[in-house]
DNA sequence: ATGAAGCACCGTGTTTTCACCGTTTTATTA
DNA sequence: TAATAAAACGGTGAAAACACGGTGCTTCAT
């Protein structure tokens, strides 16, 4: 028997899940967490053990990233399978990096899920396109992932927030105000930003910030 | 027994609410879709007649608005329950406009389910914090809504063309190469959106479209 | 202790964006 | 066909955004 713990912030999404994991044959939910945090508490305070994490990315308190590296760290004997909305090349290779085993969208039919849960059981993980088509682009394209997957943990405090102020019709001086800081500063702040993020418009920024979840529309 | 049909184009979430509400006392699912249209074409090829349906917004082919007008006209005795994402005032109000008798949140706990689809049942609508205050903004405010809503259907072609670009790093002039017209007229284009849309700023054109998805990031 | 790295800050100048005014052209329809 | 709406185009000036080249002040590892 395969067990597996689910770490989503929906609840109906995940007791969809539950039911449909627990039809298959060979595999039992034991444990249901609304977001890394929750989960990482639950595995400190009761003796459960899951051989397979169903893992969102988009969650409050601890992110699917976060949450990925934790498990690789602290539960290297379970097995990460990424389930989540976000299609983009950052968000994959992301969490492959941090260990993630294999990665499926909200959207796959139950078919897709059973085969995904068996390949990760029986192999260790499951590639599928869209996996093996990121991967393939990366070993040719790393120095873009490289400075896109960076960029969002090489920015400071100051800068996430000012990245969320940026996608509201503010101009740079009020956005100063906002943030109590010199709009010299904010100046600064743009133009690294612009080198690091690899934009040059302010909507460029914008458009990084809400790709990225920095600020939720 | 109340008949419920799901009409979703997430397959994973739709199976876990069809287990959810045949696990109701006196709900059971006769009918699953994952548009509009393929709705409407189960509703003439066969011959259920669902009392409530479970309907998305955002899908393939026929989104919700669509799908509830044609729900309105066609099965007035039919009603709507909207299950959704968006949390944004101009779904909400645009969804009841159309015929919605109630709206909750994709990330709702089973209980506000049950609770929902008693409530359509037996009093033929689910009112809560979430419709109530917008009901109550949206008297208040009729203006705002009608301006919102209607802005989506008010906007030409270019006008859409040009909130495409606006959410590139392009320049006005560039764009208007882009779209062979005169700066100038770009500039027009601008001005109006920036009345039609209530906005200030090229950032705030850009969220718009984003958010109403004209363009997907 | 020193040199590299990072953050907050500043000045100047150019380009772009935005606001407000108006004219010509095209299409529609009464 | 004259009236009318709309789309395309234009000038000007102020405000905001962007580019570039700086100064001090920490921090922190060598």
């Amino acid at each position: 028997m395969t067990f597996v713990a689910l770490v989503d912030d929906h609840e109906l999404l995940r007791t969809g899940l539950a039911a449909m994991i627990n039809s298959f044959e060979g595999f039992k939910v034991v444990m249901e967490a609304n977001n890394g945090q929750q989960f990482v508490e639950k595995i400190k305070t009761t003796k459960i053990n899951p051989d397979i994490v169903l893992l969102d990315i988009t969650m409050p308190q601890m992110d699917g990233y976060e949450t990925s590296s934790w498990i690789k760290s602290n539960l290297p004997q379970t097995r990460v399978l990424v389930l989540s909305m976000l299609e983009n090349d950052t968000a994959i290779i992301r969490m492959l990096k941090n260990g993630a085993r294999g990665y499926i969208l909200k959207d796959s039919k139950p078919k897709i899920f059973k085969d995904a849960l068996d390949s990760i059981r029986d192999s260790g993980y499951y590639i599928n396109d869209l996996v093996s088509n990121k991967l393939m682009h990366y070993i040719n394209h790393e120095e873009v992932y490289d400075n896109d997957a960076m960029a969002l943990s090489n920015l400071s405090e100051n800068e996430i927030t000012f990245l969320k102020w940026i996608c509201t019709e503010k101009t740079y001086k009020e956005i100063a105000d906002e943030m109590c800081l010199s709009p010299r500063t904010i100046d600064t702040y743009r133009d690294n930003l612009f080198k690091k993020l690899d934009v040059k418009t302010r909507v460029g920024l914008a458009i990084f910030a809400i790709k990225n979840g920095i600020v939720t529309i």
